[in-house]
DNA sequence: GCCGGACAGGAAAACGATTGATTGGGGAAC
DNA sequence: GTTCCCCAATCAATCGTTTTCCTGTCCGGC
């Protein structure tokens, strides 16, 4: 590849000439502008990236590391991070800590030492203490958390609204005459799905509801376990999983239960499935918007490197609640 | 941050000797080494990977275009590529074409401008020839053509065995009675789905069966109305979609033609769909090993950057043939 | 005719590492 | 005792840019 003192050298110009073209940085001369162009076009020379970063304080890059990249949830993120990112000309890292304390500390050191203008988190369930204080000294380099949303964290974050869209789906449940739920809740260090746990105790505290039925178990083999246990105890006429993949387990457990949704029980999910109009039952559903989750994500990065001492921002996006048919016609008292 | 000048200073040697205890690619005492690591320790020193990168001739990282990252199975091949490239200790950096030419062009400069190691590309439906030449052009940068794949590339390749599956999904169908099948081609100039067409054609030659109706439109409401007239017309008694998107679109007009699978039509798809045992009606699918392309053709990667003369190579990895409802059942000469 | 400012462009110092060439000291071999 | 070689460690060049000074020229105003 041709470098910039080639095509300075030919166009008979220095090379800070010849960077002031590039960047528009500085008045040139026309007559020296199409000099400089001409041996750009000659020697086929384009910037080199690195050099560059080298040089200057950005690197026109962020980082993302999401907890899991199989999840259909963050698969959306991610498109929304790179779809933002691309938007205003920076590329994107990506790295997967697949849940795993040790590969998320590896991610976030590699992407910092790589530079990365700012920095985009999903932490994990077990995330360590040093990747918290990693983040923290990394200031004023912006760090953004998404969809795991903690309390007085010194970072932007974006989340959903958790809480209240759980209280807005038990209280419709409710509404159609529900009274005993199972939540399958899933693992409790993970602050969404203990924002939903939280919107759930609050809807059944608020309506006078006798105690329910949770499983908060880990482990999906072991959340099977507990949920058809509950499933044989009998009495709850509405099981809500906070997640897909418990979602799935749940699902599972209906099925070999012979339970059908909703004539037997009803059922809802959060996050949902993709497509799932196509095919029966179609599963009443609050919907996260991953993608614009993973763009707000981007646009608080940007806001922050403009504005590095403002007090961090919490962006919570709304949630959808899909009504279908896995929550509809169940006739309290019938089955 | 400390740079590595500060750690040299402060353990009393060279910044060559820093850098070769950091590296370990010479001897050095053990109590120089432990001098250095002690100042390493107090600094808080951490190698600078674009000044790394700068000096060295690799970057280890990756480049990623893929030509649509809101389908699953590009989400997939993400997924594996992050996967495969993370334990080979390489950064990823994504960009997405979103079938466009243009933002596809863009990707490809973004990341040879950042001195990616090698790139893996999906190329998009319309890619520009330009594209070609530039990637041709990057030798000996490695560039491996991932889903995608084209006859006499000049680059090392990992697809699916796209024809030899569809004539087996053809086969299995004709062996269960059907005759007369509707193919939902999708954009022909997409070398996936122009391979599935012909694995088709030749099982339809092969069976001496008679013409068959054939989709290729590319825009999908052309798409449904198309498959919509053909199912008017109706004496396909089976349906097959070449991928994901065509799945949906033909399932939405089944639906609306009031047509239930397997009963009174039956349904095949590419690709499939996520969680699709859960819900009814199972669709009988080809399935395409998404995560394991994006990993091969991180080893295609490695491999030719360790023999860069070899010949190009071409990788197809198996799909899977799931038989579900969808295509059960069915009896010719009923409906 | 001199001064000051505007303007175009160049020289060279960074940025933070890696690495080839070099130095100096300490045996081993003769 | 000299030579030679090995070893550990340093020196300094280098990667390809950007950016800070700096120089020289031209022009207008007085």
């Amino acid at each position: 590849m041709a470098t910039i003192v080639e095509v300075a050298r030919l166009a008979g110009v220095s090379t800070s000439t010849v960077s002031h073209v590039l960047n528009d940085t500085r008045n040139v001369e026309p007559s020296t502008r199409a000099k400089v162009m001409a041996a750009i076009e000659k020697t086929g020379y384009r910037q080199d990236a690195v050099a560059r970063a080298m040089r200057r304080a950005r690197t026109d890059s962020i980082g993302l590391v999401v907890s899991d990249a199989g999840e259909p949830a963050f698969a959306e993120m991610v498109h929304g991070v790179e779809h933002a990112a691309a938007a205003r000309g920076l590329t994107l890292v990506l790295a997967n800590s697949a849940e795993d304390p040790v590969r998320e500390e590896r991610a976030v050191n590699t992407l910092l030492s790589r530079r990365v203008d700012g920095l985009i988190i999903a932490r994990c369930a077990a995330s360590s203490a040093a990747v918290s204080s990693r983040l923290e000294s990394e200031s004023p380099r912006p760090v953004v958390l998404l969809d795991r949303v903690f309390d007085n964290s010194p970072h932007d974050q974006v989340g959903a609204d958790n809480r209240e869209s759980m209280r807005r789906l038990v209280e419709h449940l409710q509404a159609a005459g529900h009274r005993r739920f199972l939540l399958v809740a899933g693992d409790q260090r993970v602050p969404t799905l203990v924002e939903r746990f939280r919107g759930f105790r609050d809807a059944i505290r608020d309506a006078d509801l006798p105690q329910q039925v949770v499983v908060d178990a880990v482990d999906m083999a072991e959340v099977r376990e507990k949920v058809a246990a509950a499933l044989e105890q009998g009495d709850a006429t509405c099981v809500i999983a906070s997640s897909t993949p418990l979602a799935v387990a749940t699902l599972e457990c209906l099925r070999d239960a012979g339970l059908t949704t909703p004539e037997q029980i009803a059922f809802a999910a959060f996050d949902g499935f993709s497509h799932s109009d196509l095919f029966r039952p179609t599963i009443t559903t609050v919907r996260q918007p991953a993608f614009e989750m993973g763009a707000a994500a981007v646009s608080l990065l940007i806001d922050r490197l403009g504005a590095p001492d403002a007090s961090p921002r919490t962006l919570r996006l709304n949630q959808t609640l899909e009504l279908r048919e896995s929550s509809e016609n169940y006739r309290p008292g019938v089955s």
